[in-house]
Order: C-alpha cells, then structure tokens, then sequence
DNA sequence: CGGCAAACCTGCGAGC
DNA sequence: TGCTCGCAGGTTTGCC
C-alpha cells in the first residue's frame, strides 16, 4: 500500500512505490468510478490506456508521469489528498473516495484515492509534454545541478513579496511546499517575511542548499506523514518528526535558546512556522 | 506583472 | 453527544 499528501518528496516517494509496481506492466483494465476531479477527465480516458505497457514512471514538480508504450503519458497531479495505493486485484469493494482503479496484467490494482478531489489526470503526447499547459510554466527542479543561487537570485530579483511566498510560486521553482519552503527557510536562517529581492549573493548561497538537503532528506525519509501517508510496504513516512518548524508553534526552537519558541504566522492565507531569533 | 483573497472539496479535531 | 468553526501537505482564477 502506498498513499500521500503531496509536496516532492512525497510525490517523489509515490512514484518509486509506483515504478515497482508498474513499470513494465500492461494496463488491463482501467475503472473511472466518477467522470471528473479538479478537472473532467480526457474523452475516452480508460479506453486510452487499457493494453498500453508502462514504460517509466516519473516526476516533474509535484507531477506523475506515465510515459506509455504508445509515445503518450498519462499525467497525474494528488492534490491536496490524492493517494495511489498499490494492493491485489481483487479487494473489496471500492471505497467512497476511490476514483480510478488501474489492474496490472500482473493481478495487481493501484487505486487512486482523493476525498478533496483537488487531484487531475490528463493525456498528452510525450513529446509535447513540456508544452502542456499544467508543466509549461514551471521554474527548474530544485534537485537538479541547473538549480543554482545564482539562478534563484536572479528568480527572486524584483519581487517584493515575501520569500516564501515566492518559494511556493512554482514557476519559480517547483516542489517545494508549505512544508518545506518552512523548513528550508529555517535551515537558511532566512525570516518568511524577508522582501524576497533581498535573497541574494551569500543569503541564496545559503538556501539553495538548504533546499536541496532538506528534500533529500526528506525523500530519504519516505516524505511526511502527517496524517496518513503510507510507503509502499505500509510504513509511514517518518521525515515530520525531523521538522524543526512545521506545525511546532509554541515548541522550543531546535537551533537556539530563545523564550518564544516557535512562531506561527500567516502569509497568503497559509501557515507559516520560524524562530523570530535565528531567522532574520 | 505582482499580490492577495476566494474558490474548488471533504474530513478532522477543538471548543462550546 | 452533537454542533460549529477553523484548519489542512495545492493550484487556479479573478480582482485590484
């Protein structure tokens, strides 16, 4: 079984449990038990897929992409609650919040699982895949080599907002979440609410890696498990209790002495969690 | 273009 | 117990 609540780490950990299972299987069957979640459904979406062998699973952002044997890739985003759980063919009835069933060829059944529906699936072309209009806009990996400070400075320069409002914006850089844009920050000794333009020179070369460490420790750890994200053998992720921010309001600050502990605030209607003495 | 609020949905826990 | 309210890991849209 597997499931998540999904920013990359979490996505990143989905698509590993789902390349096990599913890279190299044929689709024999696909169940729509609804016709739409964010968004409706392609036309003939299960009859598209049904015979197609998966070649590769992978991620772009907070994407799923199944590249199939027909040159086109099945892409998928969880939302807020999407889950896929990998289990038998042959389970009990499908749940409430079970919207699409995928049988393997191999007796296997991945369930797509959303209770908010904020999830979507789409068809594309592979070789129109970075054109589509979901992936087009969005700014580099923060995993990849070409994730740079210089190249997050130059991202930054001119906004006024706050930086971690723009760490979630992601066309300017993708994965990163509520979560971890906290965390990030925290590690980087950079307060949320720092004109975004005023990371730059030693302040980005500071965050960039902080980024990059914490997701990998994060993708290490099997993502975060802050409600029910499950790993593909059924354990949970366990990276939330390595946060040193996130949902810790009024707990003792993990990189100093100070009285207040860890601050909450709000920034574009989302929660934002910091030490008021070691970020500024 | 930047920035913010609201909207899309359901479920859960806290407080009364 | 039961109700209401606030909050939730994301993204899009519409309005200034």
């Amino acid at each position: 079984m597997l499931s998540a609540m999904p920013e990359l780490p979490e996505v990143e950990t989905v698509r590993r449990g789902l390349a096990m299972a599913m890279e190299g299987r044929r689709i024999a069957a696909v169940t729509l038990r609804r016709n739409d979640l964010r968004r409706p459904f392609p036309p003939d979406f299960a009859l598209r897929l049904t015979g197609r062998r998966i070649v590769e699973v992978g991620r772009r952002a907070k994407y799923l992409t199944f590249f199939l044997d027909d040159d086109w890739v099945l892409l998928g985003h969880l939302g807020m609650s999407g889950r896929m759980l990998v289990g038998l063919a042959h389970p009990g009835p499908p749940g409430k919040h079970d919207h699409v069933l995928f049988d393997t060829d191999d007796g296997r059944r991945i369930v797509y699982q959303d209770p908010r529906r904020f999830g979507l699936m789409d068809l594309v072309e592979a070789a129109r895949l970075t054109e589509h209009p979901l992936l087009r806009g969005l700014g580099p990996e923060p995993l990849d080599d070409a994730f740079t400070p210089p190249v997050l400075s130059a991202a930054l320069a001119g906004r006024n907002g706050p930086i971690k409002t723009a760490l979630l914006d992601q066309k300017l850089v993708a994965g990163l979440g509520n979560i971890y844009a906290s965390e990030a920050l925290f590690r980087a000794g950079i307060a949320p609410d720092r004109r975004a333009s005023t990371v730059a020179g030693r302040r980005a070369a500071k965050l960039v890696p902080a980024i990059k460490a914490v997701l990998r420790e994060a993708i290490a750890a099997g993502g975060s498990s802050l409600r029910d994200h499950r790993r593909p053998n059924g354990e949970l992720g366990y990276f939330q209790h390595a946060f040193a921010v996130y949902d810790r309001e009024g707990q003792p600050c993990p990189g100093c002495d100070c009285a207040t502990g860890i601050r909450r605030m709000v920034q574009s209607g989302r929660s934002t969690f910091y030490c008021g003495k070691r970020q500024n």
